[in-house]
RNA sequence: GCGGAUGUGGCGGAAUUGGUAUACGCGCCAGACUUAGGAUCUGGUGCCGCGAGGCGUAUGGGUUCGAGUCCCUUCAUCCGCACCA
C-alpha cells in the first residue's frame, strides 16, 4: 500500500472538521500559552509560498504546546480594511465588502489546505461592526483622556476639567497660561479647543499632500516628483484638519520597556532610532528689534558661542514676520518652493544646499552680537521647534550650510591637531572647550551640563527631551476605514456616546471624494447624528484594527467589552509573535502604544502586548527573463547560453511567466500562447534546441511573474511534505529564494516513513520489545526535536528526523514501542501521515489529544566516548576510551596508542590538554 | 552617512557553551533491481595531490593548547533609517 497523501489529506481534514479539532475554550484550569501569527490583509492574488512561513512555523509551535499540556491560543483573523480594495470598487463599483469576503474565503481554503491549526470560530474581522465597535470604542477612550505627565499615565479628561475649574493652567508651549474664572468664561468652543491640546486622540491642522484633482490626500509614496504617481496630477503640501493620536505621550516608556522584551535585537535597535531620543536644551535668541524670540533646540549646549547664524524652517511662523523687505521677494520664492516639494524629495537631494538669509538678526544670548538669521530646508518644521543654532564648526550640516554661503567657521572645541576647519567640521564629542568665556577649559559633557546650568539660570530656555517621533495621523480621507465616532455640534467636535456604537459605515453610491473634494463618506448626505449634526467623514487608517486585535480573540463574541477580564487576566500577552519584519515602525509601534493606554486605564494586567517576537524572513522569487534584441523584426529571442558574450550588453531582458519554464528553460510553445503577439517571433536556440532564461531574485510578486502558489506544490506533494519542506529550508528568520529543489528529499522521507509501517502485505508493525540501541535513537530524537522547537530552530528538527528514520532503517526497527512515540514527535510538523498511522495502529483517540513523550535520559548515557585525538589543533584519529576514567588515565592512553606513537615519533611532547568528554590536544 | 544583519562544498544549510568543520537534504558519480524510471535500495562525493600529506568557514591580522564561533582590519551583499539640530 502506497503513501497516498491526497486520500489521508481529505479524510482527515473532514474529520477534524467535524471534531472541531481545533476549538479552544477559556478553560482556565489549564496553564495558557499564546501563540500569534500577524493576521493578513486578505488580498486579491491570494497566499504564495512565502507566506506560510512563518505560519507553519508557529503552527508547529502551536501543536507542540497543546501537545505538552497546555491550553494554546492560536487563532486568525484578517486585517481586511485597506486601499486595494477600495481602488478596486472605484474601479468597478464593487463594494469593498464583497472582495473582502471573496479574498477572505479564497485565503481561509489556502490555510486550511496547509492544515494550520486555527480555532476559527474566533475568527477577528476588522471590518466587522462587532469588532470595529470597539475600535471606535478604544478611540472614544483616547478622546477622553489625557496624559499626565506626573502621574506618567493616561487619565480622564474631566480630571484635567476638574483641575482648569479648581485652579486654571500655568501654561505651556501650545497654551498660554489662564485662571480658574478665564476657563469659566470660555465658550463652549474654547474649551474644547484648549482640551484639544490634551486629549490622546485629537483633532490638529496637519501638513498633508493634497492632491486637488484626485480631490484626495496622498501618502509620501503616493507622490512622485511633486505629482501624483496615479494619473500625474499636481499635489501641493497643505494644511488640513487631521486627526491624530498623542503617541508621543508615551515615546519615554515605549524606549524604556524596549529592554524588557525578548525581541530581535534589530527590531529593538530600529523603534529606539524610530523613537530617536535626544537630550539636550531649549534656548531662546532674542530678534533684534524687539519682534520677540526665537526658540532652538540643541544637543550641544556646549557649543553656543560657536554660533554664527540661526536658521528656520521655511514654513517657521516666523519668517514672514522677520523678513526684510529687501530679501522678501527671495524668501517668498524659496518657501513656495519649498512648500510644494513633498518631505521625501526634500530629503532626497541632500547634498544639493539651498537657503537664503531673512534680513534679520537675532542677538547672541550670551555675547550679546549680532547672529544672521537664515531658512534653509534642511531644517525640518516638524522636528524639535523648527530652528537651529548653526554651529559651523561642529556639526556638518550646519558646516556645509556655511561653507556654501561663506559664513565664518569659528572652532569652540579642541579638534584633534591638525584638523582642517575649512574642509570638515569637528562634530566629536570630547575635547575642550576654548572661546567660550564660562566654558573654556571644561569637556564637552560637563561643558554640556554646565552650559544648561546658566541657560536655566538666565531665564534664556531649560534642559529638554526631545523626541524624533511624531504622532501618528489618524484620519484617511477614504471610504472603506472605520467610521470615527464623532460628530459636529456647533462647529464643536463630539463624541458619540459609546451606547451608540458602532458608529456603521454607510452606503454611498461612489466610492471617489465629492466633487468639492470632501472624503467619499460626505456623499452620504443623510447620515447624521439624530438627523441633524455631521459626522466625522475621514475614517481610521489601516493601522487602528490591528493595534488591538490581539486581545478580541480572546473573547471574540463578547458584546459588553472588548474583551472580559476574565478572558485577559487568563491569556495575558502574547507569548510568541510570528510576522514580517515590514511592520518594525508602524504596527509594532502603534500596537505597544494602544497596549499601554489600556493598561493605563487597568484594562490589562500587563503593558506591553508581546514578550516574544519573531520575524519571519521573505521567501523571495526567481524572476525569469528572455533576452532578445531590440527593435529587431521579426522580434528575435535568443538563448541565453547561445547569446555572442559581446551581444549580451546590447539585448533587452523580456519577463517571462515562472510556469512556463522548467530548469530555467523556457517552452517556447507555451511561452507564445501566454503571448500571442510573438507568435511569428524568432527563437535561437542552443544546439540542442533548448532556450535559457536568465534569472534574478526579487521579492514574490504577481507583478514579477514569480509567484509560486502554495496550492500547486501541495497538489503535488502533499501538506505534510509542503509543511516540513518550508521548515526545512533553513532558519525561519532568513531570506531565501524559493526554489523546489529539494523537495523531493522531505517527501521521500515521509514514504519512508509509510513504509515503515506498511510493506507489500499491508500494515506490519512489530511489537517485539525494543533494544536499548533503538530506544537511544528514539529518545535522543525526542530530545532534540523537543529542543529545537522551543528554539524555533525547525530546518534542525526536520534534519534530525531524517537521521532518526535512517538510523531505525539500518536496524530494520518496525518496532511499535519506537514508531508510537515518534509519531507524536512528528505530529506538529506533518499532522496528516502521523494521524493517518496513529490511527491506522489502533488509536481510537486523535493523535492531537496525545502528549508529547518525555526524554528518558537513562537510554542516551554512554559509557565510552570516541575522542578526537589531536596534535597541535589538528584531528588526527579517534581513540574509543571509558567515560570513567581520569585526565591522567586518558593521557596516559592516548600515548601509550599506536597511533599515537606515529604522530609523536621522538619529537618532544611540550603539552598535553585533556578535556574529558570533548577532546584531547597533544601539543609538539 | 548612520544603524542592523549576513558571508561555510556545485546548491539549501548544520556545527546550541571556544573543542572532530561541512550533519541532513538536493545535485552529481558508480552500482543493484527493473520492460521502464521522475520508483526503490547500496556505495562515493570540500579542494590540491599517485601517495604520504597539504590546504580549507569572504579578506588580512590577533588572542588561545585549540577559532566558523572571541577581538581588530578590510571587502561584499541584504535590510531599515536617513539633513532629527
Amino acid at each position: 500500500m502506497d503513501y497516498n497523501f491526497r486520500e489521508i489529506e481529505a479524510k482527515w481534514h473532514k474529520n477534524w472538521a467535524a471534531e472541531k479539532a481545533y476549538r479552544v475554550e477559556n478553560d482556565f484550569s489549564k496553564p495558557k500559552y499564546y501563540v500569534l501569527d500577524m493576521f493578513p490583509y486578505p488580498s486579491g492574488a491570494g497566499l504564495h509560498v512565502g507566506h506560510p512561513l512563518g505560519y507553519i512555523a508557529s503552527d508547529i509551535f502551536a501543536r507542540f504546546k497543546r501537545l505538552s499540556g497546555f491550553n494554546v491560543l492560536h487563532p486568525m483573523g484578517f486585517d481586511s480594511f485597506g486601499l486595494p480594495a477600495e481602488q478596486y470598487a472605484i474601479q468597478t463599483g464593487q463594494h469593498p465588502k464583497i472582495t473582502t469576503e471573496i479574498n477572505s474565503k479564497r485565503y481561509r481554503e489556502q490555510l486550511d489546505k496547509i492544515c494550520l491549526s486555527f480555532d476559527w470560530s474566533r475568527q477577528v474581522d476588522t471590518t466587522d461592526p462587532k469588532y470595529y465597535k470597539w475600535t471606535q470604542w478604544i478611540f472614544l477612550q483616547l478622546f477622553k483622556s489625557w496624559y499626565n505627565t506626573k502621574s506618567n499615565k493616561a487619565e480622564p479628561i474631566d480630571n484635567l476639567i476638574a483641575s482648569f475649574e479648581k485652579e486654571g493652567f500655568s501654561g505651556n508651549e501650545d497654551i498660554t497660561a489662564f485662571t480658574k474664572d478665564q476657563w469659566k468664561g470660555f465658550s463652549e468652543k474654547e474649551k474644547s479647543d484648549t482640551l484639544m491640546h490634551f486629549r490622546l486622540a485629537y483633532l490638529d491642522e496637519a501638513m498633508v499632500n493634497w492632491c486637488p484633482k484626485l480631490g484626495t490626500v496622498l501618502a509620501n509614496d503616493e507622490v512622485k516628483d511633486g505629482v501624483s504617481e496615479r494619473g500625474g496630477y499636481p499635489v501641493e503640501r497643505k494644511k488640513m484638519p487631521q486627526w491624530s493620536m498623542r503617541m508621543t505621550a508615551y515615546a519615554e516608556r515605549m524606549l524604556t520597556d524596549l529592554n524588557t522584551l525578548d525581541w530581535p535585537e534589530s527590531i529593538k535597535e530600529a523603534q529606539r532610532n524610530w523613537i530617536g531620543r535626544s537630550q539636550g536644551s531649549s534656548l531662546q535668541f532674542t530678534i533684534e528689534n524687539g519682534q520677540g524670540t526665537i526658540e532652538v533646540f540643541t544637543t550641544r549646549p556646549d557649543t553656543v558661542f560657536g554660533v554664527t547664524f540661526v536658521t528656520l524652517a521655511p514654513e517657521h511662523e516666523l519668517v514672514k514676520k522677520i523678513t526684510t523687505a529687501d530679501r522678501k521677494a527671495a524668501v517668498d520664492a524659496y518657501v513656495n518652493a519649498a512648500k510644494n516639494k513633498s518631505e521625501r524629495e526634500r530629503q532626497a537631494d541632500v547634498k544639493k544646499i539651498t537657503g537664503e538669509f531673512t534680513g534679520a538678526y537675532v542677538l547672541h544670548p550670551f555675547t550679546g552680537k549680532k547672529v544672521p538669521v537664515w531658512i534653509g530646508d534642511y531644517v525640518l518644521a516638524g522636528y524639535g521647534t523648527g530652528a537651529v543654532m548653526a554651529v559651523p564648526a561642529h556639526d556638518s550640516r550646519d558646516h556645509a550650510f556655511a561653507k556654501h554661503f561663506g559664513l565664518d567657521i569659528p572652532q569652540v572645541i579642541e579638534a584633534p591637531a591638525g584638523w582642517d576647519f575649512s574642509k570638515e567640521s569637528y562634530d566629536g564629542k570630547e575635547g575642550k572647550c576654548i572661546n567660550s568665556d564660562f566654558l573654556n577649559g571644561l569637556d564637552v559633557k560637563d561643558a554640556v551640563k554646565r552650559a544648561i546650568a546658566e541657560i536655566e539660570k538666565r531665564g534664556l530656555g531649560k534642559g529638554k527631551v526631545n523626541f524624533r517621533l511624531r504622532d501618528a495621523a489618524f484620519g484617511r480621507q477614504r471610504y472603506w476605514g472605520e467610521p470615527i465616532p464623532i460628530f459636529y455640534k456647533d462647529g464643536i467636535p463630539t463624541p458619540l456616546n459609546e451606547s451608540k456604537l458602532p458608529l456603521v459605515l454607510p452606503e454611498i453610491d461612489k466610492f471617489q471624494p465629492t466633487e468639492t473634494g470632501d472624503p467619499p463618506l460626505a456623499r452620504a448626505s443623510d447620515w447624521k447624528h439624530q438627523g441633524k449634526y455631521s459626522y466625522e467623514h475621514t475614517t481610521m487608517p489601516g493601522w487602528a484594527g490591528s493595534s488591538w486585535y490581539y486581545l478580541r480573540y480572546m473573547d471574540p463574541n463578547n458584546d459588553k467589552e472588548f474583551a472580559s477580564k476574565d478572558a485577559i487576566k487568563y491569556w495575558q500577552n502574547i507569548d510568541i509573535y510570528v510576522g514580517g519584519a515590514e511592520h518594525v515602525t508602524g504596527h509594532l509601534l502603534y500596537f505597544r502604544f494602544w497596549t499601554k493606554f489600556l493598561f493605563d486605564y487597568g484594562y490589562l494586567p500587563f503593558n506591553e502586548p508581546a514578550k516574544k517576537l519573531v520575524n519571519q524572513g521573505m521567501i523571495q522569487g526567481v524572476s525569469h527573463f528572455a533576452l532578445f534584441y531590440p527593435n529587431s523584426k521579426p522580434k528575435t529571442y535568443i538563448s541565453f547560453k547561445a547569446a555572442p558574450p559581446a551581444d549580451i550588453p546590447t539585448l533587452h531582458l523580456e519577463r517571462v511567466d515562472i510556469n512556463i519554464v522548467k530548469n530555467e528553460m523556457l517552452n517556447i510553445e507555451e511561452f507564445k500562447k501566454w503571448r500571442p503577439e510573438n507568435a511569428d517571433a524568432v527563437f535561437k536556440t542552443d544546439p540542442n534546441g533548448e532556450f535559457e532564461c536568465i534569472t534574478e531574485v526579487e521579492k514574490m510578486s504577481k507583478s514579477k511573474w514569480n509567484v509560486i502558489n502554495p496550492d500547486i506544490v501541495i497538489e503535488q506533494y502533499g501538506a505534510d511534505t509542503f509543511r516540513m519542506y518550508e521548515m526545512f529550508l533553513g532558519p525561519i528568520e532568513i531570506s531565501k529564494p524559493w526554489s523546489t529543489q529539494g523537495i523531493s528529499g522531505v517527501h521521500g522521507f515521509l514514504k519512508k516513513l509509510w513504509r515503515i509501517f506498511y510493506n507489500e502485505n499491508g500494515l506490519a508493525l512489530s511489537n517485539e520489545k525494543a533494544t536499548p540501541q533503538e530506544l537511544k535513537i528514539l529518545h535522543r530524537t525526542i530530545k532534540k526535536v523537543k529542543e529545537d522547537i522551543e528554539r524555533l530552530s525547525f530546518n534542525t528538527s526536520v534534519s534530525a528526523f531524517m537521521i532518526c528514520l535512517n538510523e531505525l532503517n539500518e536496524l530494520k526497527c518496525n518496532k511499535r514501542e519506537i514508531m508510537e512515540p515518534l509519531l507524536v514527535v512528528l505530529s506538529p510538523f506533518a499532522p496528516f501521515i502521523t494521524e493517518e498511522l496513529w490511527r491506522a495502529i489502533g488509536n481510537k483517540i486523535s493523535i492531537l489529544k496525545a502528549t508529547f513523550p518525555t526524554v528518558n535520559e537513562a537510554y542516551l548515557t554512554e559509557s565510552t566516548f570516541s575522542y578526537p585525538v589531536s596534535f597541535n589543533g589538528k584531528t588526527r584519529f579517534m581513540l574509543e576510551l571509558p567515560l570513567t576514567l581520569t585526565k591522567e588515565q586518558i593521557e596516559k592512553e592516548v600515548l601509550a596508542s599506536d597511533d599515537a606513537k606515529k604522530w609523536i615519533q621522538d619529537t618532544p611532547i611540550k603539552k598535553i590538554i585533556v578535556v574529558p568528554n570533548k577532546i584531547v590536544n597533544v601539543v609538539i
